[in-house]
DNA sequence: CTGAAAGCGCTAACAT
DNA sequence: ATGTTAGCGCTTTCAG
């Protein structure tokens, strides 16, 4: 079947070529019953509009690009929904890219993104420890989303240091002593959560130890580190644990389960970066929840200011702060533990509402 | 900064336009010296090729589309990673579109990617009763996942049926002898989990109970359900509920333990579609994984047959099938529960590889 | 191996 | 209100 084409469309109603387009683009200038005529015609023949043709027309496009590292992480789900419902509202479509966490393929769908002439362009950058802008000088409005770097603008990234904080403070409320830190902070991200611990952990005379293993920050990381904290004699054992992520966490809590030990009952773990689909080891763990719904909706809202030629202050990221989400793994009376809801990820409902009075 | 066109790459180096475009699409055409100058003069200007025009002009794109109804279900992440995976591997992008669970919107990518010269769309519907499908005949390759639907070559679905026997087997192996099944099988999907699980009881001789409420099964019904469920008396209560989605699940722990019971000390719980953003409640759920990251895989090589003009035959799906994931909420001893590893969300690894020795 | 020229399907001027 | 036409930037013949 031979793709059906404007002028087939005209054709068929017995108008000229730019009528049907102006039915499509300005309908007002239309008269109502030759625009009945052509719809029912576009319906009929099955015609849709070849999208690169009308682009390459002119028509600038209302489309946004949004280039994730991957779609493993909560955080980055949170984001795509946010940037979604954001971009929805102001009459925008977004279109996802996952790298599947290879630096190559991040850049390969920039690159597309920036030909495709698309209005704009988010991206979650890839963890690294020497990030940079994938282009000096962006030829379209772009966002770089938890990325932090001082000079630019056009980062945003929820408060990392607030995570570290939270938690900390967390583990001085559940009357900890002798926190251990595990994981390599090699990402600025992760740096940041570390510094935002340590400082919450000197006012609080709470002692630190930062312990790190591997490269990639995995569970079995997490799981060597945590036996071998269990093992230690009883006086040299840390009495909380935080994961700097929560994969790491999950598998500190099954470290420290297989040297014989129980969370909450002999240590206390949580992780620190909300992330429930690391949440699939025996016992429900505390975590920091970060607003990544909010942060791709700002994204998007910087978008759309750069589109408008006004420079968005970079402090409306208002009143999405980082939340504590306190389970079992910190809390010795799982009674008192009240369920989570993660209806769309959307921090702002997930964590306000019981939804279960 | 105007754009940089293909023709001001031309003069920059001192070749012709067509030179260019062949230095690009067909290397081997150019000769060494001229293609080192032109790619040089690329870079130096910071030269993008305009998809738009390229396509229009004929190259065949490859690009997939991925119509999602929405990211908050472990079960369309799979998806689009193991879309993304196979695609990538056969050399095409995907680009991904979330419907934010809305039909209009579901309809309005669809049409965008139909006009966007796509390769080819991979579409996981929004759950509904009377599905049918968008085009009655595409125009470009199409395969729609998790439908259930006799005539159509082009859907493809896990085995939900074979879920439901699972969990029902599960309770068997529990020793349970009265199952609840809760939630409203609206959908194909759950219907087919309901007639697996039927289908077990009646070779195991157990009584099974089907409880449904409110039109969209959400984690309120499940624990209204279970609340009822644990306050009535001790001879009628069910001793193994079946949530037909996690999330119904996970509601009727909370309702169970409202009611002062616990779980699994008095009752167990089971979910039955492995969604891990589901498990946010204080009982690790049991659920059965079904895979989702082998059927976006096959989805693409659906697509990738559908171009090459074979037709695949549907029973190629392989050995992937759903596998029970078991947790605490059916298992009175919680030390035999081990992590369950999520990767990256690709059941294979995530199930196959307990990764902590 | 390189250059010139004809569209791809559409939109937006402009003309009627 | 509707018809006509000139490109949008590129790829691909087809000549040199």
């Amino acid at each position: 079947m031979a793709k059906v084409r404007i002028g087939d469309v005209a054709r068929e109603v017995g108008v000229s070529l730019g009528t049907v387009s102006n039915a499509i683009n300005h309908p007002e200038r239309v008269k109502p019953e030759t625009l009945a005529l052509i719809n029912d015609a576009i319906s009929r023949l099955g015609y849709v509009p070849n999208q690169a043709a009308r682009q390459l027309a002119g028509t600038e496009s209302r489309v946004f690009g949004l280039a994730l590292p991957r779609l493993d992480h909560a955080f980055s789900l949170q984001i795509a929904n946010g940037a979604q419902a954001e971009s929805h509202a102001n009459g925008y479509d977004l279109l996802i890219a996952s790298a599947g966490n290879d630096d190559l393929l991040e850049n390969h769908y920039l690159r597309y993104f920036l030909g495709a002439h698309i209005a704009g362009v988010l991206v979650q950058p890839m963890a690294t420890s020497s990030w940079r802008p994938a282009l000096d000088k962006p030829m379209i409005p772009t966002v770089y989303l938890d990325v932090h770097h001082q000079g630019l603008a056009n980062c945003i990234a929820p408060d990392n240091e607030a995570q570290g904080r939270l938690i900390l403070q967390h583990a001085r409320a559940c009357g900890s002593e002798r926190v251990a830190v595990i994981g390599e902070a090699r990402f600025t991200q992760l740096a940041l959560r570390v510094r935002g611990i340590c400082d919450a952990a000197r006012e609080s005379c709470i002692s630190v130890e930062l312990i790190g293993r591997g490269d990639w920050n995995t569970a079995e990381d997490g799981f060597q580190i945590g036996r071998r904290l269990a093992e230690r004699p009883v006086g040299h054992r840390p009495d909380f644990v935080v994961g700097l992520t929560d994969v790491l966490a999950a598998g500190a809590i099954d470290g420290i389960m297989a040297a014989g030990l129980s969370v909450p009952d002999d240590m206390l773990v949580a992780g620190c970066d909300g992330n429930p689909l690391a949440w699939s080891g025996s016992v429900p763990l505390t975590t920091i929840a970060s607003p990544g719904y909010e942060l791709g909706r700002l994204g998007v809202r910087h978008l759309l200011a750069q589109i408008g030629g006004k420079e968005l202050t970079s402090s409306s990221y208002g009143h999405a702060v980082p939340k504590l989400i306190e389970r079992a793994s910190t809390c010795r009376n799982p009674g008192l533990v009240s369920h989570v809801e993660v209806p769309d990820l959307n921090l702002a409902e997930y964590l306000g509402s019981p939804s279960i009075a």
